[in-house]
DNA sequence: GAGTACCA
DNA sequence: CATA
């Protein structure tokens, strides 16, 4: 466990294969109680190409009409979302020093050619709570920099099993997927990669 | 703008 | 929607 820069917590193979492989399980879940959907940039309408779904109370939602947002119910479907992976909670417990329960847990799948342009995660409205990351399949290149975009960057590889946590001074930091690795996995029958993320949305 | 292009 |  250590910190690449200020306030980011990086946990290489923190679950095991079968916590992995329980994740896996639930997520299986989740996706038919709220199938990936793709989400769309405001304004613009164009596609991400990172596919979604989420669990518990809140799930972050994109489109081109109401922009970026948390919200209770599936953007197509209308249907609630799956609860919120036992283990995902386990791993905020642990890692987390924000001890008012996660509301959110996007799951973002990246096929191979899939990326995260550089952003910052900040629709919630409680920065104190930091943001919990876990890596599920293929490896990928992250990168961060500061909490403005013109701030310098490092990238470092993301394995399958690995936590990450953005808290403190890198909670608002910029960040984003350049590049996934395909076939560097063998968790996903089908491969790519599933993020997922935890963060506190509403004041505690 | 979590888009893209480009750069290192 | 909202901000750059």
């Amino acid at each position: 466990m250590h910190e690449i820069v200020p306030g980011l917590v990086y946990a290489p193979g923190y679950l095991s294969r079968e916590e992995q492989d329980e994740l896996v399980a639930d997520l299986r879940e989740a996706v038919k109680q709220a199938p990936l959907f793709t989400p769309r940039m405001p304004r613009t309408g164009k596609e991400f190409s990172v596919r979604m779904t989420n669990c518990g109370a809140l799930g972050w939602v994109s489109d081109r009409e109401r922009g970026y947002r948390y919200q209770a119910t599936h953007p197509e479907t209308g249907a609630p979302w799956s609860p919120m992976p036992r283990l995902a909670l386990r791993v905020w417990d642990d890692l987390s020093p924000y001890k008012h329960p996660p509301e959110a847990c996007l799951v973002n799948f990246y096929e191979a050619s899939a990326r995260m342009g550089l952003h910052q995660d900040r629709d919630e409205e409680d920065f104190d709570a930091p943001v919990v990351s876990l890596s599920l399949g293929d490896s990928c290149l992250f990168r961060i920099g500061g909490t403005e975009r013109k701030s310098s960057t490092k990238s470092f590889k993301l394995h399958s099993g690995d936590a990450m946590m953005l808290t403190g001074p890198a909670r608002l930091a910029f960040h984003g997927v350049d590049r996934i690795m395909g076939g560097t996995s063998t968790l996903l029958p089908q491969g790519g990669r599933l993020n997922l993320t935890l963060r506190r949305v509403t004041k505690a």
